[in-house]
DNA sequence: TCATCTTGTTAATGAGCGTTAACGTCCTGC
DNA sequence: GCAGGACGTTAACGCTCATTAACAAGATGA
């Protein structure tokens, strides 16, 4: 049995395998054998340690929400009483798993469908927290900005975050500090123009 | 046979309602059963229209790729001569298209993998021209931003303004008008806060 | 030493689905 | 008025693929 020191789980190895085949061909494009032969195994051997294909989907997508949500809460929570550094460290805390694990946010806009009834409801109220989350902080740092523009440009946010999969992977970016340094400027430069509409 | 003036011919309405399908449940998810019960007629009579459900999904990428391109050149070609005034047109017409076709928005970078090897790489061609009219001119108009930086903010544009998908549909939105200047003014302030490293 | 759990394997099953075949019908133009 | 194309229909084929069955082999522990 792998402990914590040596590497990753069976089934974690599993999961990453298949998050990776999934964000590159979609989850009905990949077979259960190519997802087996990623870790070694062959086909039917996963269901050794999934009920199925869409539990593993099931799972990834629940991880990806909920790790969003705990991360969120808890740097809210770390920096409570000062907005502007609330914002700053979710905007921080979203580009690092947009660079780190750009297999799951990809997937985590794009298979949503594919879920079982009950694990979607789950997973659609995750993110809906983390939404108003983000909504709460970004009206306290712009107060002229109404909830419904709020709510639109947390998304357009979000948009523009999770963008990385879409940039060519290596030399072609100003290097993953730059790029993480780019990205919280203009996250914080498109919120701040959303808020201009008070003037108008 | 249809003319211009009643509604959409028969390929047209075939296109329009694949494109719908296939955003909402994927090209794998969608069965050409469905794509033909949309239009009134059932299963095997699409292929009167197109060699396969493969070819729906490529005229509709190409069409979409084409469309992006060939307007945004025609906008900076009306505006040549003043860069502030191409990249708000470019902004203007990308709005416009992410907001009236939003299925196709969201095809677009979701199902291109599922293509023809020859329609895969005209897509990206299409794509990649698109993108390097964009970057000459933010370019111009901050002369500032290294090219590498400035291609990575136009994906990071591209990915806001594409955000509309992800908007709840209706009443939670400024209204159309609303959230085109909104998502405007977003991606301006984002250019803008891109360029300020300069300073740095 | 022998039951048992864990973790695999390969072969079979069965459903879903894209595609083709074979066959009608209506409209059009000569 | 009738040949032929445009446009549909239903039935059948064949392939892919998730899932299950049946079976094996190494570790564990009484």
């Amino acid at each position: 049995m792998a402990t914590r020191t040596d590497a990753l789980t069976r089934r974690e190895q599993i999961l990453k395998e298949a998050a990776r085949l999934f964000a590159e061909r979609g989850f009905h494009g990949v077979g259960v054998d190519e997802i087996g032969a990623a870790v070694g195994i062959s086909g039917p051997g996963l269901y050794r340690h999934f009920a199925g294909k869409d539990a593993m989907l099931a799972e990834l997508l629940v991880g990806i929400s909920g790790q969003l949500l705990t991360g969120g809460k808890r740097r809210a929570a770390e920096a409570a009483g000062n907005p502007e550094a609330v914002l700053d460290s979710l905007v921080e805390g979203h580009i690092d798993f947009a660079l780190d694990d750009r297999p799951l946010i990809t997937l985590h806009d794009r298979e949503l469908d594919r879920l079982r009834d009950s694990d979607r409801k789950l997973v659609r109220q995750l993110q809906r927290q983390y939404v108003e989350l983000w909504v709460e902080v970004v009206r306290e740092v712009y107060p002229d900005l109404a909830e419904p523009a709020a709510r639109a440009a947390v998304h357009a946010v979000f948009g523009l975050l999770n963008s990385t999969p879409h940039m060519g992977r290596p030399g072609s970016l100003p290097g993953r500090a730059g790029t993480a340094a780019l990205l919280h400027r203009m996250a914080r430069g498109a919120f701040e123009a959303a808020a201009v509409s008070a003037s108008a």
